[in-house]
Formats: structure tokens, C-alpha cells, sequence
DNA sequence: GCCTTTTAAAGTGCATACATATTAGGCGGG
DNA sequence: CCCGCCTAATATGTATGCACTTTAAAAGGC
């Protein structure tokens, strides 16, 4: 059977759940797949060259970390995450995040912060590049500092977490918020490797903040959806023009 | 109404691997199927009525829990923590629920306060009886308290590290102790009830302290029986019609 | 008698087939 | 012209079959 991967990657052996995985991922994340964007499995299983069974997996596990909605019967489709769980998302990220820079503040190697370092260098070289890239390495920023926690738990928290915050982004917020703060995050490394505890703590929390409030302003921003999702909060107060209401639920 | 999981994954009405999780789950913690206990696709389609595709697919799921570790072409066992795991977990619960009693403090409707003291009060009619019942008890109260903050993903993670933190006591700790700090389940209510966040959050920080330090202890001892048996009080929970089980003639 | 080699049994990896549910469009009635 | 029913195309839900891998036992050599 030929292995011919979509994107011409090495298809490893085996790992082909993976491989779809994070292709889809790095997708959403970039906004080439919108929330809401429909994922059929067998599209998914012949863009990749594998069967549906491979590519339901996939879908499942990103369902799982909460990219991917699921129901039953229906087409796979990028989350949309509502604002409330939006917030939800920004106060668990928090949390995690601050745990994150309390274990390595000033326990990280030459080696280390200079991967770092490099790696905000790249945001830097990024940033008059298009939006999808900035908004992604500065989402792998985050990503690659749980890494070096050496903590599998806390890394696949905060990635599902960033992953996730990241869609929101594309959600609710306006182009171009896309400087994620790079010089935070350099403030970060600084205080990384200076171990001030504390102090990084504090720069960690207010940096998620300030990119939770641009996210956050506006609740509503009634994208190509479902008519009848965009309308479904209304359903239960009033009943104004009942069109095509829900179907006979009585 | 369609009911939604917290978990975003498919859990209709029809459900069959949902099923198969819980009952995995249950039998997981309450150490029917210890560290290691092996989980052949095919026994476990036998035993819940359903073929090996559906059996794969909550072995997939409680992998990505945590709860079961899959090898490529091995068959799935239930996972092993090692000590560095179970500290890592220990450490991210706490900051997790301490979010989740900071959202709670003073938040709590009368109806919420007087299920959680009926849950404690399962838990003292249970303190006689078998560990297994006790410890999943305990477990779920954490869990309970989660579902109060209605944040999904935070109460989705919250189950996710109490579940392993569970496997981890099953590992380390020693048949001990009933009492897994029913007190301070009660005192973390009362806290809770009367609005003092500082005071509540200490008090689980010290809570979760207790617990993880008494899973300092050595290793347990393998105990193998026949998985067909293990399962057979959690085979029928709902609408899983289990075939026939064969016995495994040893 | 013990260790190595061979071989059969058991189990997973994956694709495919069939049943069922959803969706979209056409057809007829009002 | 608009609304509702009916039908075909599409997609998912699940079981099963086949190839490959691992595992365990049996056979054979020293």
C-alpha cells in the first residue's frame, strides 16, 4: 500500500492516529480550519491514505482534548467554544501555568533558557509574518515551557489548554492580537532564570490575563454558524419569531 | 434533551463504550483490576456484548485518562504510575482544586451544601465496609465538588487526576485506613458554606498534602485473577446486553 | 537435564462491509 | 408561491475478516 502522506512527512511506522493528529491540530490552530468546519471521516481517511477506522481515531482523541465536537450520528466539526468555557479554559490555564514557572524558576539549564531564547527569537522573526504563525509559536512558547517541567501530566494539560485558548482566539477575537507579548515572554525567561519565584508567578498570571481580556471582550460574534445554534440562547427565554423551532419535542 | 458530557466525547444515549469506561473506571479504582491487570480487546467485547472495534475504543479512552497504558501490539493493562508520575499528579490536583474550592467558597446554593454532607454521610455508612467502597467514595466527593464549579474542562481534569491519584494510592499505599479524611471533607463543606475562600483552600491544600503523603509507602503485591470474573458485577450497568461468558478453563 | 530453536496459539492493527441515521433536494398538495 | 412529505445521496456506528506481531509452549540439540 503506498504511504503517501498528504503533507509528504516520513510516515513513520505505526504512528498514523499521530501523524493526523497533530496535522489537524497545527490546522485549527493556524485557522486554516475555522471552528465549525466540517471534518468527514472520509475525507480525513483519503487525504491521508488511511481508512476510516485510523481516521475516526484521530477525531476521537482530538474530541478528547476538546478541538473536535463530536455527536452522534453527525459529522465531526472544529469546536466552537462558548465564552463561558472560554473563561473556564483562561482560569484552569492560569492555574496550570503559574504551577508551571513555580517549578522552574531557577532550575533550568544554560541549555535550556537558551531554547527558549531561541525559540522567542523565532516569535520576533515571526511577527511581520502572517498572524496564523505568530499565534502559533506563541502558543508552542507555552508549550515548550510545561516540556520542561518533565511533567508528561502537566505538559498534555497545558497543551490541551493553550491548544484550546488558542481556538478561542480565532473565536472571539479580532485580528492582529496577534503579539502574544513577546517581550512577556521575554520578561519571563528573565525571570525564569533569575529564579524569582514570585515574580515570575505574577508575570505568568498577568501575561495570560492581559490575553484572556483581548480574547474576552466580545461575547457574541455570530460567525457562519447554525442559524439555530446562534439562536439557541434565545429559545428558552422569549419566544419571538418561532420559525423553524426545534423539532417536536413534545 | 441530548445529554452533554463534560468530556465532549460521544456519550448519546445508545452508548456502549461510555458504559464500558465507567464500569473500567469503577473497577479500576475500587481494585478489582489492579496495576497491571491485563485487558484483551476480546475478553472485554465478550464480557459487555459488544466486539473488539467498540472495546478498542474505551481502551483508547482510558488510555487517554491515564488509567490504561497501551503498548503497540501488546495487550492493554492497566497503568502503572511510577512515584515521580504520582507526584507530578499530586501537584497538579492540588492547584487544581484549589481553583475549584476558590470558584465554590460562598457560591454554593443550599440544595449544593446539603448534597455534598449527604455524600459525606454515604461516605461514614461506608467507613465499615470494604476499602475499595470508602476510597471510591472519597474520590467522588472530589469529583461532586468539581461538577459545582459547572466549568467542564475543570471538572473533567479534576476527575482525571483524582481517578489517578487513586491507581497511585492502589500502587504505594498500604490496605490502610477507611478514613480518608472523612473530617475534612466536612470541614472543607463548612469552609465552603460560610464563604472563607483563604481558609478553604488551605484546608484542601493540608487535605490533598495528607493524602499524597500517605502514598509514601512501598509497593503492593500483583494479584491476578480471571479478568471474565473480576468484571462480572460490573458487566450490567444500563442497556449492555453481556453474551454469554465463557469461563477460561485454566 | 537444561538451554536453544521451532511452531502454534493468541492478540492487535487495519481495512472493509453492512446497517442505520442524517441531510438535501424533488415532488405534489394546499 | 410556500409548506410538508418522500426519496436518494451521504456519513456515521459497528462487526467481521485478514495480515502481522507477540507470546508461550513444544520439540530438538547439546
Amino acid at each position: 500500500m503506498a504511504k503517501t502522506n498528504a503533507k509528504g512527512q516520513r510516515d513513520a511506522a505505526g504512528d498514523k492516529v499521530g501523524t493526523i493528529c497533530r496535522a489537524l491540530r497545527r490546522a485549527i490552530i493556524e485557522q486554516a480550519l475555522e471552528p465549525g468546519a466540517k471534518l468527514p471521516e472520509d475525507a480525513l481517511g483519503d487525504r491521508f491514505g488511511v481508512s476510516r477506522t485510523i481516521a475516526r481515531q484521530a477525531l476521537g482523541q482530538l474530541a478528547a482534548e476538546g478541538l473536535v465536537e463530536l455527536r452522534r450520528n453527525r459529522i465531526a466539526v472544529v469546536s466552537t467554544p462558548s465564552w463561558q468555557e472560554a473563561r473556564n479554559t483562561f482560569d484552569v490555564r492560569m492555574e496550570l501555568e503559574r504551577l508551571v514557572v513555580r517549578q522552574l524558576a531557577g532550575n533550568l539549564s544554560k541549555a535550556q533558557l537558551a531554547e527558549l531564547q531561541a525559540h522567542v527569537d523565532q516569535e520576533d522573526a515571526a511577527r511581520n509574518g502572517p498572524d496564523a504563525v505568530s499565534i502559533r509559536l506563541a502558543t508552542e512558547f507555552h508549550i515548550l515551557l510545561a516540556q520542561m517541567t518533565n511533567s508528561p501530566i502537566l505538559t498534555r494539560y497545558v497543551s490541551e489548554v493553550a491548544y484550546r485558548c488558542c481556538l478561542t482566539l480565532s473565536t472571539f477575537s479580532r485580528p492582529h492580537s496577534s503579539e502574544c507579548g513577546i517581550s512577556e515572554h521575554r520578561a519571563i525567561i528573565d525571570g525564569l532564570a533569575k529564579g524569582r519565584t514570585d515574580e515570575v508567578m505574577d508575570l505568568m498570571h498577568h501575561h495570560l490575563d492581559a490575553v484572556a481580556n483581548r480574547a474576552l471582550v466580545a461575547p457574541a460574534k455570530p460567525r457562519t454558524k447554525d442559524l439555530v445554534d446562534i439562536l439557541a440562547p434565545y429559545a428558552d427565554e422569549g419566544e419571538a419569531t418561532p420559525q423553524k423551532a426545534k423539532r417536536s419535542a413534545a
